[in-house]
DNA sequence: CGACTGATTGAGATTGTTCAAGTTCGGTGG
DNA sequence: CCACCGAACTTGAACAATCTCAATCAGTCG
């Protein structure tokens, strides 16, 4: 609890080195970091986010656009505000294959390489906090609060990578689009208390192909099929409604 | 260089609390302490050594043998001293996904966890070095040349993970198997000079096809095709022959 | 309205699986 | 040392899941 106040803070910080006081989207950010504070901002006193305020800057990127990538060098870590980062890896012959997703509040860049692996995009529009690398890693030092967030969230991304192997490499079709749709639907809204989710896809069929190892043909026709069996009801191509996760996560292998 | 001494000397103070100073097995083990010391072994302080020593106990296990289940809790870690074990997990309907290997000398266990999220089990006959859990977590604290080691760890065995999820996803059976075998060649002779790698796999044609994501009639054609393509040998099921990396490397996708 | 992009649907081809024999390897006992 | 046994591996043929290619549909932007 009483990180909340921290919360709160950075998130003005962060913003007002930027942004007009009375820009409209201010209360929303802190409401996220408030909520959540789970993020590294919640990890830090006033006096380093002071600090960090002065090197700090929020980025607004579109659907699409790249923040790193592959084999390239990172200059700065990006903390998600709101919106979807995608994150993949390219064979030299095109086929992709995407190995995760990052929501608010999560930090996106490899720590301490100066090539980063793998690429990262804008699934939705997102809002973006970017730090330099080197302030960051120099924070890490003398933070083991911080330390310790960014090494769970490390620890995190490994065990969802492996959760991702088995779906990848065990599952069928139709179990992979369930898997994704109830990840999808966890992390979107993280706290609902019933049973139903309704959500906007963060990604076209063709990401959601290159993040199940499918083509987009086998997805869609899992959706319809999904979509017939009464688990899911689909509008707009985008919009989700699910209306039982116990029974979508029945579906999940 | 100044750690070779170092990493050594752990060896041996590691060694000596359970085994008798002749044992045969005390040069083997130090020789792969220095050599490689990349291990935690090599991040520590002669009287941190000393101190591990008294809590540390050296451990065989024989192929087959579960080092920790999935969903079970977990008191110790383990640093693999020899061998290659093998990480899991399992669908409810007994699909089975690898989900990594660790090669001497990584340390075993999800840090901070209590709960293990995976399966470890020795692939091959294997010795580990096996520190409580709160002890090693202890030491993390206070010592930060151990800290960024397993952070490293961690965010290798990241990248690792989400290469494989490439090879699961986006690759084909042959690809797969290409993949596989230059992997170990690479994990198991690193600093070989020239093109050519002979080894003995450390698994059996189900545990690659549950690394792989296919079934072992699969990985056999697949296998068979590299050798009547030339890239590799087979004698006795288990022992290859590459007298190419380059050349098992462009198949790899 | 028409062109364009993204999604769906269908039909046939392909890859990998399943099921069913064989074969080889490594150990064991005569 | 050899014959035998079980387990692990290989091979083949039929089958199923997924992919590919192609046509159609739906929504969006000039």
């Amino acid at each position: 609890m009483v990180h909340a106040l921290t919360s709160a803070y950075i998130c003005i910080a962060m913003d007002m080195t930027r942004r007009d006081i009375h820009n409209s989207e201010i209360p929303a950010l802190c409401r996220s970091c408030e909520v959540r504070h789970k993020g590294m901002c919640g990890a830090l006193t006033p006096d380093e986010l002071t600090q960090l305020s002065r090197h700090t800057r929020q980025v607004a990127q579109a659907v699409g656009e790249e923040l790193v990538g592959e084999s390239t060098d990172v200059a700065a870590y990006d903390n998600v505000m709101r919106g979807v980062v995608k994150l993949s890896k390219t064979l030299e012959d095109g086929r992709q294959q995407i190995v995760g997703l990052q929501f608010a509040p999560d930090l996106v860049g490899r720590l301490y390489a100066t090539e980063s692996p793998i690429t990262a995009e804008a699934a939705s529009d997102v809002e973006l906090c970017r730090v330099p690398k080197a302030m960051l890693e120099r924070l890490l030092e003398q933070n083991p609060a911080l330390r310790k967030r960014l090494m769970d969230q490390s620890l995190r991304e490994l065990d969802e990578a492996r959760d991702w192997m088995v779906t990848l490499g065990r599952k069928t079709a139709s179990e992979k689009v369930a898997s994704l749709l109830l990840l999808i639907a966890t992390h979107l809204e993280p706290d609902a208390r019933d049973d139903r989710r309704v959500f906007d896809l963060p990604m076209s069929r063709l990401d959601i192909a290159d993040y199940l190892g499918l083509t987009i043909e086998t997805v869609s026709r899992q959706l319809s099929k999904l979509k017939s069996a009464g688990i899911i009801t689909i509008t707009a191509n985008r919009h989700i409604d699910v209306p039982s996760l116990a029974r979508l996560r029945a579906r999940c292998g």
